[in-house]
RNA sequence: GGGCCGUUAGCUCAGUCGGUAGAGCAACGCCCUUUUAAGGCGUGGGUCGUUGGUUCGAAUCCAACACGGCUCACCA
């Protein structure tokens, strides 16, 4: 026997390296987090996902496991997000909490639950389901006075801590907790003193000046570089990914591991660093201030949740990597498959196993529920836009009219299809909408010639399409051209200009034959 | 300045227990009487950034260097 995993994916590595460090547990702790001051996007997004593959691996070994996610409500509002409505209404609240930070976009109770609904929302369609912890209300609550305590008896110690990777030294008077005034909400005060216990003494810009008690009072709390570790005690945390900017050294991992370790006598969680994630096909960077951010939900309308997760699970989370809206789409819809029909081969050699092992697992850990036990529907995602644009976008019909749907299958694919005319219509480059002619549309104006063509098409359609295969079909309609002596480069875009009037569309045969002799005499009746 | 990541086919990348160099796209060719956007099959193509080291054997491990990218040194 030995530890050899017996995966090679990231995320049971990850989870074996868990075990290993921090011992056979009854329960794992696994965290992640983030503060609610803005659009929750897809890079943030890579964090939560990156736990949720490292806590379903932790699982599948047969571990119990918690998953908590940490919105970090009572973090100051420091910058208005360019992207809302209000600037100047918004910009009264700087400086307060968010949670205090009303909503002006959905009349939410504050802006920091509409950024967090949102997300809350989206989850369980990606099989994602965390318990929340929201830190305004522990801070409120005072949840943390101990550990505050603990931070102000350490004082020294912590800043000792801060200052070995800082520029410039943390002053004398620097204390290792931030208060929001009572009055004004803001956090722009002083700390003046403290009692040695839980009184602690501030003055506040605004005027004020006071003596809280942390048991009572809400307002004091502990600054991120000190707050993370402390809270990595107060929940036992065993595993926590984090950014790159936090991981670098320095960075607020490598203080907050410190004092993890030697003020709250807890060693740091297992981590490891997740890189960024671009956007290809819509333009503009994702960062918060420039505005270019992408949401999951914005995702969730071009991806099937088992394909956005099918992209997380299968790229190392140490590499960066584009979430594509263009023409990517396609080959990423076409990897999924091709790893779907993996899963549902067997491996035919001792080589081939150790590929279809890896694919496996991946495909596993890309399902939102269970793993299915037959084959999904596999449709080729451009062959389904032409579908849709067909179909004008009925889905239902677009489904019946592929016949051999199994009812079992029909949900995933509907989810496809709405994806598949969603990306058809928003992002897609123009060849990938059109629309079929009608007896009402505008009539070509055409030379006897091409009339003669159209008349023999309809002909041909009126007589065979839907009688003969598609094959046979095919060679009537090539009969056409090489009869009139006519190109085929000259023939094709007249046909397609008088049934979706565009110069060019999927090709031909099987085109005319998927719309059908119903829809095409009612076109070429009229030439 | 510190740290991290990357450098493999024309392009995008896979290759993480060291054991004959891989995929997709592109190119080229073939097939379905068929280049107009949905098919199938095949072919060509790489001194694996450079130099050195360990090893029977290195894309893989180690060291140095080059180039590229990101990040920290404010705050969260």
């Amino acid at each position: 026997m030995n530890n050899r995993p017996k995966s090679t994916h990231w995320a049971d590595i990850t989870a074996e390296k868990i075990i290993r460090e921090k011992g056979d547990k009854e329960l794992y702790t696994c965290a992640s987090g983030i503060t609610p001051s803005g659009t929750v996007h897809v890079g943030n997004f890579r964090e939560i996902i990156s736990v949720d593959l490292t806590v379903r691996a932790l699982r599948d070994m047969g571990k119990n496991v918690r998953f908590i996610y940490s919105w970090d409500n009572y973090d100051v509002f420091r910058k208005v997000p360019k992207d809302m409505p209000k600037q100047e209404e918004m910009a009264k609240y700087l400086r307060k909490p968010i949670v205090l930070v009303p909503d002006f976009l959905d009349g939410e109770e504050s802006y920091a639950r509409a950024n967090e609904k949102r997300l809350e929302k989206l989850l369980p369609e990606v099989g994602i389901y965390p318990q929340y912890i929201y830190q305004a209300q522990k801070y409120r609550n005072s949840d943390y006075a101990d550990g505050m305590k603990t931070a102000l008896q350490n004082r020294d110690v912590i800043r000792r801590e801060l200052n070995g990777s800082r520029t410039s030294d943390l002053p004398d008077d620097w204390w290792p907790i931030s208060v929001f005034c009572s009055q004004c909400d803001k956090d722009t005060t002083t700390v003046l003193d403290w009692d040695g216990e839980y009184g602690v003494h501030y003055s506040c810009e605004c005027g004020n000046d006071e003596t809280v008690d942390m048991r009572k009072t809400p307002w004091v709390k502990l600054p991120w570089r000190i707050d993370w570790p402390m809270r990595w005690a107060y929940e036992g945390v065993d595993f926590e990914p984090a950014g790159k900017d936090h991981h670098s050294d320095g960075g607020s991992f490598d203080t907050a591991k410190l004092t993890c370790k030697e003020v709250y006598n807890h060693e740091a969680p297992v981590t490891f660093q997740y890189d960024f994630i671009a956007v290809k096909g819509r333009g503009g960077k994702m960062s918060s201030s420039a505005g270019g951010v992408v949401s999951l939900a914005e995702v969730l309308e071009v991806y099937q949740p088992e394909i956005i997760r099918f992209l997380f699970a299968g790229t190392r989370p140490n590499s960066e990597f584009s979430i594509s809206f263009d023409l990517d789409v396609l080959k990423i819809y076409e990897d999924y498959d091709k790893c779907e029909r993996t899963y549902f081969s067997k491996p035919e050699n001792d080589k081939q196993m150790k590929k279809w092992e890896k694919e496996a697992r991946i495909y596993e850990l890309s399902q939102v529920a269970e793993v299915p036990t037959e084959m999904p529907y596999q449709i080729q995602i451009r062959h389904l836009t032409s579908l849709l644009n067909i179909y004008a976008g009925d889905i239902d019909k677009v489904i019946e009219s592929l016949g051999d749907v199994k009812p079992s299958q029909i949900e995933r694919l509907k989810r496809r299809c709405q994806c598949a005319w969603n990306w058809c219509r928003d992002f897609a480059p123009e060849d990938f909408r059109f629309s079929i002619n009608d007896e009402n549309s505008e009539l070509l104006e055409v030379t006897d010639q091409e009339r003669l063509v159209l008349q023999k098409l309809n002909k041909v359609v009126d007589e065979n399409l839907g009688k003969v295969t598609e094959k046979e079909f095919g060679v009537m309609v090539y009969d056409i051209a090489r009869e009139l002596e006519m190109e085929t480069t000259v023939m094709f875009p007249l046909v397609y200009k008088a049934v979706i009037g565009k110069d060019n569309g999927p090709r031909l045969v099987s085109f005319l034959s998927t719309i059908g002799p119903y829809k095409l005499r009612k076109i070429l009746n009229r030439y």
